[in-house]
RNA sequence: GCGGGGGUUUCCGAGCCUGGUCAAAGGAGCAAGGCUUAGGACCUUGUCGCAAAGGCGUUCGUGGGUUCAAAUCCCACCCUCCGCACCA
């Protein structure tokens, strides 16, 4: 055991030394550049990042034997806050993170201690995972690695994105983000304790005028406002009197500390209870409606404004709140408020719904069961109206201007115009609550004057679209997504004020953020084997000389000679670019989909002529582990590392190539590896002895024609498939089907020793390099030859080569093989001797007349029968009962024949059955353990006790076991 | 909620676009036999039900429909996975 891993080290090293990967322009050949989105730097990789990286290195391998110059380059991605996020847990002593690093990544300690250097800890993590590639014999030119922090790759970006801006494809702008107030950073999805997929949602402020101040009051349905009845403050809530922007306001305490995070500028005047405010009225704007402000428990101050104004026609809570004030009259007196002021309070219906009458808000409390304000079913039942009349509901004629308009329509353009009255703004705020892992909880912020992309441009995302059409995507149903993205895509925030990364050329304070300087990259890979091997200090690299090399622009001779490049080695990298852009395939899991893929295209499609624009993009599934996305902290975190010493790299890529295909996700299990790992030990031990045999058996008869040809299909499907990045179902072909192939051809035969099974191995062994290609050196070199294989040519499937008779007559035999145990074990009996009965001619010729007119244009199948019975009545002058029976049965085999199979037997025609078992009697005595007697139907001498010779039918002989 | 995928025989999965060779590839698991000192190796067979003759019956999320013929086409419904942004 254990014995091919030890192949890995050697093949790898003999490739290095050969610098079979170093890939140079080369004219006279065709390129091929494939990708793999570098990983990033923080971690070890895992085995989820083997598999993509293994149909990367597949399909590399696959071209570059079809004869493409093939690069396959390899980065490292530094940029960003994650890093410095880990250093900083290190440094903070986070016990859970230090064990995790310790235990599933295996870093010693001395390392573990020099982390809290964030540079450190990415070069350590680069070192670590470049040995882990290369001992994964993936197929890379490594002259042209570098990492996203190296200065030369930050000229690049910095090339970029001053070309993006002076394109217009940068802007400025400002954004609500969920923000940290102890951190003093926004906090993604990933940092938080609490509130997993929470994001801001935007209310209206319908500003109500209260003596010289307002009462923002906050909504999400501002066409409401003309069914207003009073507002509703919490009485026990903290209120305050605030300058807001010049203009006294009432909030809550708590929106106070919101809004000025919101662009305001806010100073508390005084604090209060809201209680003090119930039973006075505040006037609603744009209907000039004179309201009460009445207590209600279900108003919580931690949202929003901490007031909202009250629609009980179209809203359920509002309807119960009133309900509720109306049974509690005790409170009432509490606050003061004359009995005359509730009664007063009539429900306004302001919006026509199909399906509802004049009062949706009650109908809905009915419908749910809801029994007061504090019941969690009113939520259901604001839900459900809210939906209902947002799609279908219709202002009645109360709605001033708006009347008629749907409340879709007029949603926007009612917000507009009480904006434009000063009568309302906007806040933002989270729906549910939202804690740091700092444990802090978390507001809305709104950031000002931040760098976006503008992925919201309509003629960018219409490019884009063109640059998605050109491409082939795989799978193919990946199209709609990338479809969907590009329509629903905002501007992007692109620079942040934190992390590793270049910074924004013009305003340095801003540093690009991870995937806004990842989206073009692949061009520096081009150049960059040039910047390495002639040291070009990072200052050369201006922006006229990427013009240059990128689009040509300018005198070379004068770019060169300001910059201080020499001009020789600027043209070099200039033929480099030219050469190998575009990218011909670039492949990650789908979770890049909805960013990183699709900025890819947006960024191509922005700064590159069509020409230069990708070709096609693979997106394949995630690997999971027990069913889930794997992760340290779930503890199912398998390294990559981890798996190539236990089981090597060939099992490795082999049990994760095996385990999905398009963009299912594969399971990762060790059995799977494990299996792997035996299959590849048989693989071997039989080509040790196919490879190793002596013979002098260079016959070729049926067996071997059946052999060749069946070999052709197997090319075909390996290839068609791989050309489709369909991984799984090419190696599953290379591997098991034609390995089924050679185990009937031995059973066959009896043997392994044959020149033609030797030949066939070769090709075998080319069909299942770039899948597993240390061991398929190995056996190359088992088989004599010279070189690698991974350079030689790919196989052609060749229809020279194919042999539909041979084929037919090895599905004969193995029918006949298996029509003969179903009878063995229908029966439960041993047969001493087995009667095969080769059909009639006459029969073979109703057969394939019986085909002929099956394909002609004008028959229609269920005629068949009709028209075959008269032709051969014609022909024979009469039909006697046999030949009716057997005509019907051969017509309804015909009608159930795809097409092509009916071209196909006609093609192959009659063949020579009683010759073909006859060569096959050995084989099937030995396979059924039992004398095999073999005639013709209508022989006269016929051993045929039960009459059985008449059931034969082509490829179908009659059999009888006595 | 919006958007994108899926539901196939014990399991993983092919087939579906382009209807017929489909009781449905291949692999795994399980069972039996063989080979072996032994085997987690290898070879053969079986693995929906029934069957003393190569057959018959019932299956491809559910319910309808189209067709000589449906896992495949059409309609409705149910279930499920994934993505939804300042974050790699």
């Amino acid at each position: 055991m254990k014995v091919l891993p030890q192949f890995e080290a050697k093949w790898q090293k003999a490739w290095e030394k050969a610098q079979i990967f170093h890939a140079d322009p080369d004219t006279k050949r065709k390129k091929f550049f494939v990708t793999f989105p570098y990983s990033y730097a923080n971690g070890p990789l895992h085995v989820g990042h083997a598999f993509t990286a293994a149909r990367v290195d597949a399909f590399a391998r696959f071209k570059r034997m079809q004869g493409f110059n093939v690069l396959f380059p390899w980065a490292w991605h530094w940029t960003g806050q994650a890093i410095a996020g880990a250093s900083e847990r290190i440094r903070s002593g986070d016990t859970d993170f230090i064990k995790a690093l310790r235990e599933i990544d295996g870093v010693p300690e001395e390392e573990l201690q020099r982390f809290t250097d964030p540079e450190y800890m990415a070069q350590y993590y680069t070192r670590e995972n470049r040995t882990t590639v290369r001992s994964a014999g993936f197929s890379i030119d490594w002259r042209r690695e570098f990492n996203t922090t190296t200065p030369a790759f930050s000229r690049f970006v910095e090339w970029q994105y001053k070309k993006l801006r002076k394109k217009g494809y940068v802007t400025k702008g400002t954004h609500p983000v969920v923000w940290c107030t102890h951190c003093k950073s926004p906090t993604g999805d990933h940092d938080r304790q609490e509130g997993e997929g929470v994001s801001p949602e935007e209310y209206v402020l319908i500003k109500f005028r209260y003596n010289d101040s307002f009462l923002p009051a906050a909504t999400f349905r501002p066409e409401t406002i003309f069914g207003v009845t009073n507002i509703w403050m919490n009485p026990d809530a903290e209120y305050v009197e605030a300058e807001v922007n010049g203009e006294k306001w009432v909030v809550s305490h708590v929106a106070a500390r919101k809004l000025k995070e919101q662009k305001r500028d806010v100073h508390i005047i005084r604090c209060f209870k809201g209680r003090e405010l119930i039973g006075k009225e505040a006037v609603a704007p744009l209907i000039e409606r004179r309201v009460p402000i009445l207590p209600a428990r279900f108003v919580d101050a931690d949202y929003a404004s901490g007031i909202v104004y009250s629609v009980p026609a179209h809203a359920p809570f509002d309807w119960l709140a009133l309900k509720d004030l109306q049974k509690d009259s005790d409170s009432l007196m509490e606050y003061e408020i004359p009995k005359n002021v509730l009664k007063r309070i009539q429900p306004i219906s302001i919006i026509r719904t199909e399906g509802f009458d004049d009062y949706p808000a009650a109908e809905a409390i009915i419908q749910v069961g809801a029994k007061d304000q504090c019941d969690p079913k009113a939520e259901k039942a604001t839900k459900f109206v809210y939906k209902k009349e947002f799609h279908k509901g219709v202002l009645k004629e109360n709605c001033g201007k708006y009347a008629g308009k749907t409340v879709q329509e007029i949603k926007p353009i009612l917000v507009k115009d009480l904006a434009n009255k000063n009568s309302a703004e906007t806040m933002y705020d989270l729906p549910q609550p939202v804690i740091c892992r700092c444990l802090h909880p978390c507001i809305v912020k709104v950031l000002e004057e931040q760098w976006f992309l503008k992925y919201s441009d309509g003629r960018w995302k219409n490019r884009a679209k063109e640059a998605l059409d050109q491409a082939t995507i795989c799978p193919e149903t990946a199209t709609q997504w990338f479809l969907a993205t590009i329509d629903w895509l905002r501007d992007w925030p692109c620079a942040r004020r934190s992390g590793l990364g270049t910074p924004l050329p013009w305003d340095k304070e801003w540093i690009i953020e991870t995937l806004s300087d990842s989206t073009i990259y692949m061009a520096f890979y081009t150049i960059n084997k040039q910047i390495r091997e002639h040291e070009i200090s990072p200052e050369k690299l201006t922006a006229d000389v990427f013009n240059w090399i990128f689009y040509e622009e300018g005198d070379r001779d004068e770019v060169a000679e300001k910059a201080g490049i020499d001009k020789e080695v600027l043209q070099e990298m200039r033929d480099e670019f030219t050469y190998w852009y575009p990218v011909d395939m670039r492949n990650s899991a789908k979770e890049l989909i909805p960013n990183h893929l699709t900025f890819f295209l947006f960024q191509h499609a922005a700064l590159f002529p069509r020409e230069h624009w990708p070709k096609m993009i693979g997106a394949n599934g995630m690997l999971m582990k027990d069913r889930k996305k794997m992760s340290k902290s779930k503890g199912n975190f398998v390294t990559f590392r981890g798996a190539l010493e236990q089981y090597g790299a060939d099992a490795t890529r082999c049990a994760l190539l095996l385990g999905a295909e398009g963009m299912d996700d594969p399971e990762w299990r060790i059995e799977s590896a494990q299996d792997a790992t035996n299959k590849l030990e048989s693989f071997y031990k039989l080509s040790k002895t196919i490879s190793e045999g002596k013979f002098d058996d260079y016959r070729s008869g049926q067996l071997e024609a059946w052999l060749v040809s069946i070999l052709q299909h197997r090319i075909q499907r390996v290839t068609d498939n791989l050309e489709k990045l369909k991984t799984r179902t090419a190696l599953e072909n290379a591997f098991f089907e034609v390995w089924n192939d050679f185990r009937w051809y031995i059973r066959r035969k009896g043997s392994s020793q044959n020149e033609v099974l030797k030949e066939a191995l070769k090709t075998w062994v080319k069909l299942l390099t770039p899948f597993i290609p240390h061991l398929c050196e190995e056996v190359w070199r088992d088989l004599g030859n010279e070189g690698f294989v991974a350079l030689t040519d790919w196989p052609k499937s060749d229809d020279e080569k194919k042999d539909p008779a041979a084929e037919e007559g090895e599905a004969l035999v193995k029918a006949v093989l298996d029509d003969s145990l179903s009878i063995i074990q229908a029966t439960k009996t041993k047969p001493k001797r087995i009667c095969l009965y080769a059909v009639a001619d006459w029969k073979w010729e109703i057969f394939l007349e019986g085909l002929t007119l099956s394909l002609k244009e004008d028959t229609v199948q269920n005629h068949l029968m009709k028209q075959l019975m008269q032709s051969i009545d014609k022909r024979m002058g009469g039909v006697d009962k046999e030949t009716a029976r057997f005509t019907s049965n051969v017509v309804s085999q015909i009608n159930r024949m795809p097409r092509d199979r009916r071209e196909r037997l006609l093609l192959v025609g009659k063949i020579n059955e009683d010759a073909l078992l006859r060569k096959a009697k050995s084989f099937l005595e030995a396979e059924l353990d039992s004398e095999v007697l073999i005639y013709g139907e209508g022989e006269t001498e016929i051993h045929d006790p039960k009459n059985r010779a008449k059931l034969a039918k082509p490829y179908r002989p009659g059999i009888y076991h006595e």
